[in-house]
DNA sequence: GCACCATTAGAGTAATAAATCTGTTTCGCC
DNA sequence: GGCGAAACAGATTTATTACTCTAATGGTGC
């Protein structure tokens, strides 16, 4: 791998564990055995690496709200689709960590989170609307967009929740407690669930395992 | 006003203005015209200010939840609670903004978050019992809990919503646009409310103003 | 073998910020 | 007035960190 791939996955690594806040690039450089001159031979500063770890976010993240546009949508596909998602906040989790920090002192990054958030909602939306075309909810019309905010609020700051008032140390966060989440967003949605699907997803629910609340 | 008061209340409102963490000892001092040897007189360090600052938050918020106990409550003891408690996130609203970095580099106000955040949403179930009580909501047994859970983790990263997704200064955030988490928290118990009750808040909802999602 | 350029090393700089140290002033009180 | 303690000033120390500078290294084409 090249030096310059090296450093990005190397800082997301440290920024996933730590913090960005508490690893310096002479941290990032001494945990792949380069020299900081050599780092910023690579990149001009620090967020110039963070802006590249969150152009690999931002695409996986538009990549995976695009359903199957052919045909109907299945729960499974719901289902692949949050386990995804969940996926990648997971492994860019150091982003909604200190985001307010971040993005006050790199106006650039502000600017591209805050379309990247827009577009994020209203995804979470089309997901919505999509979902009653297909049966499996009924959605009021004015009650679509406030639903999706509350989850993507409730998904966004579930690590930050986990670190807070349940107060897991930054090194023993695991992939399951983020998983705790799926319960909290079928809550959100269990109100507009068709009979059918509500049944169906209490099952599901059940053989998942005890809710951490 | 005691040198010892104006400190905290000078960080108070340098934290909420800029964030904690860019507000060093020096500028709480220069602020308020001392020398940063005076503050170390009054304070061994940064984290003794926080600790202090989030005494009085702690202390608030515990007040805050006390309901009447011999009388039925009604939407309008439900809603000024709300209204308090919106005010003392806006009076204290730097803690739920660094919150994570700042309880990373301070032991024992993570712990007490900890206790407090728990309590917090302790307190919030017992709302929604008192509420089911009083005729105003009906919530499955089992669904209090998740509600409650939802409740907080919206009410206290609505601030940073604001800040990120929507992208507003540091400076120009208002109380008014903390207020507007009023009508996703709405949304999130509308499922719930009784036939009456449904009624009266949508009325109240149409009053208020539009929604800003 | 040599010129060229990307890559790398590593010491060094400048800025910042928390905290301390040494003294001086002010105030309550006899 | 004067004494002791609380309150205060301000320079200084210590640590950290993002970032720079100069020089060396090594591969590639010719």
């Amino acid at each position: 791998m090249k030096t310059k791939d090296k450093i990005v996955q190397a800082s997301l690594e440290l920024f996933n564990l730590h913090g960005e806040r508490s690893i310096t690039t002479n941290h990032i450089a001494a945990h792949i055995k380069i020299s900081p001159g050599n780092l910023y031979y690579h990149y001009r500063n620090k967020s110039d690496i963070i802006a590249r770890i969150f152009d690999q976010y931002e695409k996986a993240v538009a990549n995976l709200f695009e359903l199957p546009a052919d045909r109907d949508i299945t729960l499974e596909d719901r289902a692949q689709l949050t386990d995804k998602l969940l996926d990648l906040i997971w492994a860019y989790r150091f982003m909604h960590r200190d985001l307010v920090g971040m993005l006050a002192n790199d106006a650039e990054l502000k600017e591209r989170y805050q379309a990247f958030a827009t577009q994020g909602i209203r995804s979470t939306e089309m997901v919505y609307r999509r979902m009653c075309e297909c049966g499996f909810m009924a959605i009021p019309e004015d009650q679509i967009k406030p639903l999706a905010l509350n989850i993507w609020i409730l998904v966004t700051s579930w690590t930050t929740y986990l670190r807070t008032a349940l107060g897991v140390p930054e090194d023993e966060l695991t992939r399951e407690q983020l998983n705790q989440v799926i319960y909290q967003m079928t809550y959100l949605e269990m109100p507009y669930l068709t009979e059918a699907t509500r049944e169906e997803t209490q099952e599901l629910l059940a053989t998942y395992g005890p809710n951490a609340a």
